[in-house]
RNA sequence: GGGCGAUUAGCUCAGCGGGAGAGCGCCUGCCUUACAAGCAGGAUGUCGGCGGUUCGAAUCCGUCAUCGCCCA
């Protein structure tokens, strides 16, 4: 093995240490390099893993599964910080459950995600050759979409490796596989069967130029300033007009009614008769429906059927015609007499000019949201065309019921809410896409008798009428149908396999809440539907990651930040950590540079105290706490706070308090290792054998724990410096997940070390009040009692040591030099001979500071005291702790008072 | 218009019934043989406003305000 601590001399001792060579998962440089190189680290651990196999669950009866199914990214493009949570969260869960011995899979996989894909090769075709789609054809254009897949597949698989992700490629999946495919068949075909799938014409969102029907998600809908145009509709018998207020002029060759409320008094008596059109001389009825708010415009509504969501419903209410006035790119048709072959904003204007000469028309200023097409910013068309829904009622009851009953669980809790409403309120759902890119919808037209077949395979002839001209459906499937089947799609069905035997349903989801109706809600139906049980028990919601300035991050802002670049500047381990630490789970996320350092500055925190532990680990050959007996008080004191470590992190790691977790390790590594224990150690390193012994013990196995208890959140660190120490498992990643060890447990050894710390804090307090420098060696003069007397003695070598003193009186009886600091602490009074040094006046007012501080204290605790309903009610163990507090601070001001007289009278 | 979330130190955020916390930033002093990407010490808050419940409220309830998100 080739090491190098570089600039120690202890070097030599490392080698023997561990099977770190065997392994491979080290190179050339070892692990007390100084420096970290994080890049070609996590490179070469990622490989070592994928050689191994770490990945792909064992398959072994004896351990319980433990599965995740990755949210499939979107082969559109590459991977964003917001993949990186996503999936940083999973890896951690993974990897936790995998250390607690489950057997585990994450499955991971990509979306084909049909119009965000379609429009990007598009683009990059226009801009490439200058072509459209159907210039190069269906067939040739979709050929050109696989290799665009092919290409970002491969990105994304990358950049989860980059990431440190623990899913096993082995088992990878894409939507429009073979196997997924079929499983989009069964579902579709089972579910017309069941006449839960139809065909018909609704309005839906349509893209004009994308020239397909939308998804909700996929409509953004934008605040903008536009106008309120009131039209007079002159009534048909001439008896006067009635004003209707529409954002919509254009769209009045499609008006087959008027609505007014049908409790408005302004407008009952004209309730059945009829206006006529202006620019055409259609008559159209006046109607009375709920629906029109009295209060908005004119409280007269123009009922367009086939291009108002809102009017659709309306229309059919009151069994009225429809008019569709729009071509699929927008451009208005025969029904708009003159204006026909216009598009709808040339048209807008046209029609608002014709109206004006006409004198009908006022204009108000009005804003009102506009919905756009999320993928090319199009203005959406509400438009009735032919189109495939699922009819959701059926579906959504025992979806909704298994959220309700607790079967499916959502954390944080709250966002069970959002499910359940959206659930309770919910329509049908529109499935059909006029995309090329996506799984064709298999139904088949029949040209001789208009028959349709829904097949899951291609018919050859008509069952209807035996002809043998057969046309599949142009549409394919919206990307959620496949996305909805894919917890159990990936593991194989609908075959029996091995994967759906052992692996499903799954323990968990990992997604952000702005999917929960599109995505989750819909694996829950299907999943119930088809497997009969739900995909996964608990669903983890996470929030979006923004910019800084709280943006989202977006193309047009340019503000995009790439997790590859966070990575090379730091490491996958910092943006891991910091990704998971920085704000509750369910809260979005502002993204900050600082915060990325800070989780780097833990790495090599970690790195550093990880050098230490190996240079004086020389004689250790396996990771064991020291026995009892053996343990100084520095030891007992490290090994209980390990064990409430172990504790804390578990617990929250169970419970997915993933920011609790991290935050307790960060604690306990950077505070009571670096910072306590491994300072106390270097006192036994002076000492005997025996007691440079146990400490090396105690470091490597802290150590050893700690980093286990770390590797879930960065996970190429902790691998490189495990590899390093005494171990037996091949992997941290495969080791066993520490638990709590009752040996360990000494509450008294940490209030032991308190004590002694307290006086080390008085000292280095004192050093930089009075400008001590901390390398002059001072006295230091502790007057204590009993037992706190013997535990400060115990721990002598360790104040001399910490607080650099030149003498170290410990006694119950101290006769404290006249010119001196003194401290009093709830254990003990610390004096410091300072002849010639100590500023009397600043001593004096340092002391009636304190006192000041002291006599608020008394008063507060007095107060409360003083107040019978609070002994009365709080509970005991409440009040004996304020009385023990207020003993203590009346007791120190006693002796502050003491100190602050004795400086007044000498002087 | 309805719903959800946020409002805590200069900044970013934890805490969610019993003495106000972290990281970053700031001030002072240190290259103390793991670490200056560090160490030691320090300053900084009517926990958005008002009202209520409670012996006790940053924490629970109500209300208002501001900001953000979702839905109509």
């Amino acid at each position: 093995m080739a090491q190098s601590t570089g600039t120690t001399g202890t070097t030599g001792t490392t080698g023997t240490t561990g099977a770190t060579g065997a392994t491979g998962a080290t190179g050339a440089t070892g692990a007390t390099a100084g420096s970290y190189d994080a890049a070609a680290l996590e490179a070469r651990i990622y490989q070592w893993w994928l050689g191994q196999e770490l990945f792909s669950p064992s398959g072994d009866k004896g351990k319980k599964p433990f599965t995740v199914v990755m949210p499939p990214p979107n082969v559109t493009g590459v991977l964003h910080l917001g993949h990186a949570l996503d999936n940083t969260i999973q890896d951690l869960v993974i990897r936790f459950r995998r250390m607690q011995g489950y057997d585990a899979l994450w499955l991971p996989g990509m979306d084909h995600a049909g119009i965000a894909t379609q429009t990007r090769v598009e683009a990059e075709l226009r801009k490439r050759e200058g072509a459209t789609r159907h210039d190069v054809g269906r067939e040739a254009f979709v050929e050109r979409v696989w290799q665009w897949k092919d290409e970002f597949a491969s990105a994304i698989r990358g950049q989860l490796q980059r990431l440190g992700a623990s899913c096993d490629f082995s088992r990878e999946r894409f939507t429009m596989d073979d196997g997924l495919s079929s499983a989009v068949r069964e579902v579709f075909v089972t579910l017309y069967e069941r006449g839960l799938i139809y065909r018909g014409a609704y309005i839906i969102h349509w893209c004009p130029r994308c020239e397909t029907a939308l998804s909700d998600i996929e409509v953004e809908h934008v605040e903008k300033q536009g106008a309120l145009y009131h039209v007079a509709y002159p009534l048909a018998d001439g008896s006067g007009s009635l004003t209707v207020a529409t954002t919509r002029p254009e769209t009045m060759f499609g008006d087959v009614a008027v609505a007014v409320h049908p409790d408005d008094q302004r407008y009952r008596t004209l309730v059945g008769k009829t206006v006529r059109l202006p620019l055409t001389d259609r008559e159209i009825p006046v109607v009375a429906d709920g629906y029109v708010d009295p209060a908005f415009g004119t409280g007269a509504v123009k009922i367009t059927p086939a291009h108002d969501v809102n009017d659709f419903e309306v229309g059919r209410r009151h069994a009225l015609p429809t008019i569709n006035i729009l071509t699929r790119n927008a451009t208005l048709n025969e029904h708009a007499g003159r204006f026909a072959g216009m598009g709808r904003f040339e048209a807008r204007e046209q029609v608002v000019a014709a109206l004006a000469e006409l004198g009908i028309l006022q204009v108000t200023e009005h804003s009102h949201a506009v919905g756009e097409c999320s993928r090319c910013g199009t203005v959406v068309e509400p438009w009735l065309s032919t189109q495939w829904f699922v009819r959701m009622e059926p579906l959504a009851g025992p979806a909704l019921e298994a959220v309700k009953n607790g079967d499916v669980r959502f954390v944080p809790d709250r966002f069970a809410r959002l499910y359940e409403h959206w659930m309770e309120n919910i329509r049908d759902w529109c499935i059909s896409r006029q995309l090329w890119w996506g799984h064709r919808i298999p139904a088949w037209h029949c040209s001789d008798c208009s028959a349709l077949t829904v097949a899951r395979t291609a018919p050859e002839t008509c069952p209807e009428c035996g002809g043998g001209s057969l046309l599949q459906d142009e549409d394919v499937l919206d990307t959620w149908f496949s996305s909805a089947l894919w917890p159990f799609s990936t593991m194989g069905w609908p075959g029996e396999t091995a994967d759906m035997e052992r692996h499903f349903p799954t323990d968990v989801l990992v997604t952000g809440f702005d999917i929960i109706p599109f995505w989750v809600a819909r694996m829950i139906f299907m999943s119930l539907s088809f497997t009969g049980r739900p995909p996964f028990r608990d669903v983890l919601i996470h929030g979006m990651v923004r910019d800084a300035q709280n943006r989202k991050f977006s193309k047009s802002l340019g503000n995009g930040i790439d997790p590859m670049q966070v990575i090379d500047e730091f490491s996958a381990d910092a943006l891991r950590f910091m990704l998971v630490t920085s704000v509750a789970l369910g809260q979005d996320m502002k993204f900050f540079h600082e915060r990325v350092e800070a989780a780097q500055a833990l790495v090599t925190k970690i790195w550093n105290a990880a050098r230490f532990v190996l240079m004086n680990a020389g004689t250790v050959s396996e990771s064991r706490a020291p026995a009892r007996a053996e343990r100084g008080m520095a030891e007992r004191y490290i090994l209980h706070r390990l064990l409430e470590t172990v504790q804390g992190v578990t617990d929250d790691m169970e419970q997915y308090n993933l920011v609790d977790a991290g935050k307790t390790v960060y604690e306990f590594l950077w505070n009571d290792f670096c910072d306590w224990y491994i300072e106390l150690a270097k006192v036994a390193q002076g000492g005997d054998e025996a007691a440079r012994g146990v400490a090396a013990r105690t470091l490597v196995h802290v150590l050893d724990q700690a980093l286990r208890l770390l590797h879930p959140f960065m996970p190429f660190v902790t691998e490189e410096l495990w590899q390093k120490l005494p171990h037996e498992a091949p992997a941290i990643m495969v080791s066993e997940w520490p638990t709590p060890s009752e040996d360990l447990r000494d509450a008294e050894a940490v209030a032991d070390m308190q004590a002694v710390m307290d006086v080390v804090r008085a000292v280095r307090n004192t050093r930089r009040e009075m400008n001590i420098a901390p390398s002059r060696k001072i006295g230091v003069w502790v007057k204590a009692s009993p037992p706190t007397l013997a535990v400060l003695e115990a721990g002598r070598p360790y104040l001399e040591r910490l607080c650099q003193t030149a003498e170290l009186r410990i006694s119950s009886e101290i006769e404290p030099p006249p010119e001196r600091v003194a401290v009093v602490l709830a254990c003990a009074e610390v004096y410091i001979p300072l002849a010639g040094l100590v500023d009397q006046d600043a001593e004096r007012a340092r002391l009636a500071r304190e006192l000041a501080d002291l006599d608020f204290e008394v008063q507060r605790l007095e107060d409360k005291l003083r107040n019978p309903e609070f002994v009365a009610k709080a509970p005991e163990r409440v009040v004996n702790g304020e009385r023990a507090k207020l003993a203590t601070y009346e007791e120190r001001r006693q002796k502050v008072r003491a100190e602050r007289e004795r400086l007044t009278s000498t002087t």
